[in-house]
RNA sequence: GUCCCCUUCGUCUAGAGGCCUAGGACACCGCCCUUUCACGGCGGCAACAGGGGUUCGAAUCCCCUAGGGGACGCCA
């Protein structure tokens, strides 16, 4: 960022989420944007924990915020910063407000603004507050609890340059005295949220796009207040397959569920990256390329809609650019065999089995096979596979196989291919049997390589253990 | 209802008046590769919401209509 005079220009960005909930892929993108400026730019990012609700703030909403970023490398530089810490500093800039008359003492109930509310839809009017305590006073302070409210100019307009929505123009007339502090004495979002944006320097604010008709609302308060406006970036919201905001409704998840069904941070990132935002028709990006070719400037207006079949591509692409140890490690929770190491031989098992999966824990349901005995044979492939018929096969190969003294994956195939010619059968005939008996299902690599990697004892005993449910099934029938 | 925003293949998007017979990607379908499943390769299906302008020329600019979304809390 340049200021006009070509210095650089410091630039802080904030990711305040209210903790009465999990953070989800809305929130995350929201938070990923604000890093990802701030980072590329040189500048600031900050967490701040909007609790001022503190019904429906929890510890738990708060510890799930904070993994779930360090899960995805959004790393802040200042915070968690919490509201609640503040709460001294909002009531003195209430106080200012009310002093210098750019605020007022409300005592209407909420039940007259209840009734208000109703009759104004009854009319087909936008309900707002009709003013009743804009002109009362100021000197006389009542007994009964009072919010206090901005005075926000009858007339004239507010607009904003907003970087993503382009120019935005509200009448005044159009809002009404929104209150800045409740009935406690407590801040409401609107005034905690620029109070502190002011104190933190906030240079860019991103959020979105269902905060646009809050913005010339809060910029009331920075024009009472006397201070200069930040930016402003509008980023279209992330909808749901129904084309609606995203909600639990829509089984909007944690992001931590999304890190509990194996999709990998980078993916994660990658994707979401890609809602609203592109560089031509680049689809995977490394982190380093998202940094340095991330700008709000080209993010679209449009809401996306979220689509996992993407983000099983988006993490398969990943998967396969990952380093190989690496993968193995962030494997090895998924896997029911255990322990398993980062040895040449899960090196290899994982560079195959990663072509056939979408996620780690398709990665991990895949490799299982090759460090123990399958639980049992699907059924379907059993039933086809694992018969009468291809007992005298299993044999054959337990045989030859058995005086097999030198384990090669050249060696391995020119056994079955032996057993092919000598039965008069095609490679399927042998191997899928085969394949069944081994990994309890017909889909593996090579076979030969799946032998290999196996191990000689394990294959035998396989084979027997094969042949021996082949028997117990026959004497049943 | 009022205000604000939006509208290109099913989905994510490219597109800044002629490069558009509208490009890429996911998904889907077909073929090839192949001992299986994948991967890969090749090909296919599929979109400028509608109507008016402006212009020699419009997906791109303007207006209207329709549709969608968002906001309208002593929630954030």
């Amino acid at each position: 960022m340049l200021s006009e005079d070509g210095l650089k220009v410091s630039v802080t960005t904030r990711f305040p989420p209210s903790p009465t909930g999990d953070l989800h892929i809305g929130g995350v993108r929201t938070a990923l944007f604000n890093w990802l400026f701030a980072r590329s730019q040189g500048g600031r990012f900050i967490l701040r924990i909007e609790d001022t609700d503190k019904n429906r703030s929890t510890d738990e909403a708060i510890e799930g915020i904070i993994k779930g970023l360090d899960w995805l490398g959004l790393d802040f530089d200042e915070g968690p910063i919490f509201q609640t810490e503040r709460l001294d500093r909002y009531a003195e800039v209430i106080e200012k407000l009310l002093e210098d008359g750019s605020a007022y003492r409300c005592y209407c109930t909420k039940e007259r603004l209840d009734g208000l509310r109703e009759a104004q839809i009854a009319k087909k009017e936008k309900p707002r507050y009709d003013g009743l305590c804009r002109d009362l006073d100021p000197t006389i302070i009542r007994t009964e609890q009072f919010v206090v409210r901005l005075k926000t100019p009858k007339e004239g307009k507010v607009g904003l340059s907003d970087i993503v929505q382009g120019d935005v123009v509200y009448d005044n007339s159009e809002l009404d005295d929104m209150i800045i502090a409740r009935g406690d004495g407590s801040p409401t979002y609107h005034l905690a949220a620029v109070v502190d944006d002011i104190d933190m320097g906030i240079t860019h604010v991103i959020r979105g796009d269902d905060h646009l008709n809050n913005t010339p609302r809060q910029m009331h308060i920075y024009r009472a207040l006397g201070e200069p406006y930040p930016h402003y970036a509008h980023i279209p919201m992330i909808h749901g397959q129904d084309g609606k905001k995203l909600s639990k409704r829509h089984g909007a998840l944690s992001i931590l569920e999304y890190q509990k069904a194996g999709f990998l941070a980078e993916a994660v990132i990658n994707y979401l990256s890609r809602l609203g935002w592109s560089w031509g028709d680049k689809e995977i990006f490394e982190l380093e390329e998202l940094l340095t070719a991330f700008n709000l400037t080209d993010v679209n207006k449009a809401a996306a809609k979220f689509d996992i079949e993407k983000l099983n591509w988006v993490n398969h692409q990943h998967m396969i650019a990952s380093s190989l140890d690496r993968l193995v490690t962030l494997v090895k929770p998924y896997l029911h065999s255990d322990p398993v190491t980062c040895d040449s031989r899960s090196m290899r098992v994982v560079e195959l089995q990663r072509e056939r999966a979408k996620n780690l824990v398709d990665l991990a349901k895949s490799s299982d096979y090759f460090f123990e005995a399958p639980q049992q044979y699907q059924p379907k492939h059993s039933k086809k596979f694992l018969t009468e018929m291809t007992r005298p096969i299993l044999k054959q190969l337990q045989d030859e196989l058995e005086l097999l003294t030198d384990w090669q994956i050249a060696l391995l195939d020119e056994i079955i291919e032996k057993v092919c010619q000598e039965r008069g059968l095609g490679m399927g005939k042998v191997a899928q049997p085969l394949r069944v008996a081994l990994t309890g299902s017909t889909s593996s690599p090579g076979i030969g390589e799946t032998m290999f990697l196996i191990g000689r004892n394990e294959v035998l005993k396989r084979l027997a253990a094969a042949m021996k449910f082949i028997d117990n099934n026959h004497n049943e029938t």
